[in-house]
RNA sequence: GUGCGUUUAGCUCAGCUGGAUAGAGCGUUUGGCUACGGACCAAAAGGUCGGGGGUUCGAAUCCUCUAACGCACGCCA
């Protein structure tokens, strides 16, 4: 179904028509003075000059055609030109029933849905996660949903780290420790134990120490550099701790992803495309893409518009191996291939900005993609401590992923059972749920692209712009809803009515926005106005609830009315919420 | 050095793509529970939108200069 605004502007356009004035003039956006009007028209200041007539006489000669209109109740002309409405509560009630008995609240299905491919997550199996990882997951978890809900195709890839140096580091490191393991007996043609020699623990212990050990020690670096070699170039026994390295690894992301409710529809990593990447080489060199640069193969990718210096973005190191650029590129080769995506969606941190115009650059140049096919990269914020610098835990370290959220599941727990009589089981799964939202909704709400501050305590807090608050609206709208219920009420969409006050009908009016809301944080690709849209939702509902009797209601006509309404809410709500990624429980 | 980003209330952030008196939350001050969840609601105080110049009837928003901070600039990812 058409938008609100829409409909409203077409009312309007008419009206300019009528008055003879051009129609597109007649744009109507949602009131920026609420104490003065619902909607306003600013059309009449904009089309002044054309008209060569005060603006305030053209609003005047608009609002005088559009007095009888089954839109607006109120149109009025002010100075200097603004022209300020008011519409009718039927025009609402309408609106509302129809988006009640729509599929999706009336969100309108895309005209060209489009095939996107999500890339993000993009853990390294030999590293644990760290709270640096919590952002690209959460954002893109979002994005992935809001896209899939309005309409679109899309594939969830979490792109894993599977290849690169930091493997080797951690294979040397298992072979320093214990080099007696068949893995490392290059004669041994036997089978290879079924289970790892490691455990996921020590795995993430290993990684931090061969690093260290590495940046100190040539010779240790060298080693690494050479069982690197060994494992990307299939000799058996690496292979083969490789693969216990993959399976430990991916059997705790899963774990650990699940807990933040994230889905990952692929889980590719840079070990899939590897075979495709001589071919990938051969080409561009035959085709006079590639050429040879300080020993390195590289593709230059500098155009003549450029105001900045773009360095030629790099296919192979000058030892003849692949690097993270060249693996970026087969994997886009790859998706071509086998997905053949309209666009493929890229969430990383944003320092990596000048890489990603690079490796794009280099995709169009070679013709691994259509002309057609975008490709969008996203950069996002840094999560920084109060102190305004990146979050460490209390001792300076790194923190990581599973600490945080345990931390905010026993703050969140410590708050509900303060605040409430219920059975530990109950508790627990609610502290999770809560906890989640306060997480989320706390990194969704800021823009993707700034740096946040991660502020546990407020975060946590049930007041203010916050997913405790939003899931404390959702949870006693439902807690309503099941006395009424209790009662033997039924709840019947149809029973939608004409609104009775002024924060009913201003709760219906933000209900209205829905669409365009939802439709408008697609475009953008910006979760941040999902959450603004529901805050103001939340805003709105406790204002009206607040001075509103529903199950005390007696005339039943009324009341199944605003139980209807509250169902709405409810819903839409609930709509928004899982987009974000978050659910809320039955009680808190 | 070059390029990109940020700068809005004491703090954390919005600002619907140029409109009226720049909005929220937290914090501060004050008021409101014999209704359905007071983990709520209402109100007040608090801003020369980093600074200068320009375009426009009209600028936080567009252009330009400038300052501070952050980031990136070939063999890391």
């Amino acid at each position: 179904m058409k938008k609100i605004l829409d409909l409203i502007s077409e009312e309007m356009q008419k009206g300019f028509e009528q008055a003879g004035y051009a129609g597109e003039l007649g744009r109507v956006t949602l009131s920026n003075r609420p104490d003065l009007c619902e909607y306003q028209c600013n059309g009449a200041m904009a089309g002044a000059k054309q008209y060569k007539k005060a603006p305030l006489l053209i609003a005047q000669d608009v609002a005088a055609v559009l007095q009888e209109s089954e839109v607006f109740s109120e149109v009025s002309a002010v100075a200097p030109g603004f022209l300020n409405l008011k519409v009718r509560e039927s025009f609402l009630t309408a609106y509302i029933k129809e988006m009640r008995s729509s599929e999706k609240f009336g969100l309108e299905e895309p005209k060209e849905p489009k095939k996107v491919v999500i890339d993000y997550g993009g853990p390294n199996i030999a590293k644990p996660l760290h709270v640096g990882h919590l952002r690209s997951a959460v954002i893109g978890e979002s994005v992935k949903r809001i896209l899939r809900y309005c309409g679109h195709e899309v594939i969830g890839d979490i792109h894993l780290g599977d290849w690169g140096q930091p493997l080797g580091l951690v294979i040397t490191e298992l072979r320093e420790r214990q080099p007696d393991l068949v893995y490392f007996d290059e004669i041994y043609t036997g089978e290879y134990p079924k289970e790892a020699p490691f455990t996921i623990a020590e795995l993430e212990e290993m990684y931090p120490t061969a690093s260290k050990k590495s940046k100190e020690d040539a010779e240790y670096k060298a080693r690494a550099m050479e069982v690197t070699f060994k494992m990307q170039s299939g000799v058996r026994g690496y292979r083969a701790v490789w693969e216990q390295i993959l399976k430990v690894s991916i059997a705790d992301l899963k774990k650990n992803y699940e807990r933040l409710n994230v889905e990952f529809d692929l889980w590719k990593g840079e070990s899939d495309v590897h075979e495709l990447i001589p071919g990938m080489v051969e080409a561009m060199k035959r085709e006079g893409y590639a050429h040879e640069s300080e020993g390195a193969l590289v593709v230059d990718v500098k155009e003549e518009s450029d105001v900045k210096e773009v360095p030629p973005c790099m296919i192979l190191k000058s030892d003849g191996a692949a690097l993270y650029n060249t693996t970026d590129l087969a994997t886009i080769l790859d998706r071509m291939n086998h997905i053949h995506p309209d666009e493929i969606i890229y969430f990383t941190d944003k320092r990596q900005e000048l890489y990603f115009e690079q490796v794009f650059r280099c995709a169009r140049k070679t013709k691994l993609v259509n002309p057609e096919t975008e490709l969008i990269w996203i950069g996002f914020g840094t999560m920084n401590g109060k102190d305004g610098k990146p979050f460490k835990t209390r001792d300076g370290g790194v923190m990581r992923l599973e600490m945080l959220l345990q931390e905010t599941i026993d703050e969140m727990y410590r708050k509900i059972t303060e605040n409430r009589e219920m059975p530990e089981e109950e508790a627990a799964q609610t502290a999770q749920t809560i906890a989640l939202s306060a997480l989320k909704y706390g990194d969704l709400s800021n823009q993707a692209s700034k740096d946040y501050i991660f502020d546990m305590e407020r975060f946590t807090s049930f007041e203010g712009d916050t997913g405790p608050y939003i899931l404390y609206t959702i949870v006693r709208i439902k807690s309503i809803l099941a006395k009424y219920a209790e009662q033997g009420g039924k709840i019947e969409a149809a029973a939608l009515s004409d609104t009775k006050s002024e924060s009913e009908k201003a709760l219906v009016m933000q209900l209205t926005a829905f669409n365009a809301a939802m439709e408008n944080a697609c475009a953008e690709i910006a979760p941040h106005k999902v959450c603004a849209y529901i805050y103001d939702l939340a805003n709105a509902f406790n204002r009206f609830y607040h001075e509103t009797k529903i199950l005390a209601e007696e005339n039943e006509e009324r009341k199944a009315g605003l139980i209807a309404l509250l169902v709405l809410t409810r819903d839409v709500l609930e709509a928004c919420i899982d987009v974000l990624g978050f659910s809320a429980p039955e009680r808190m």
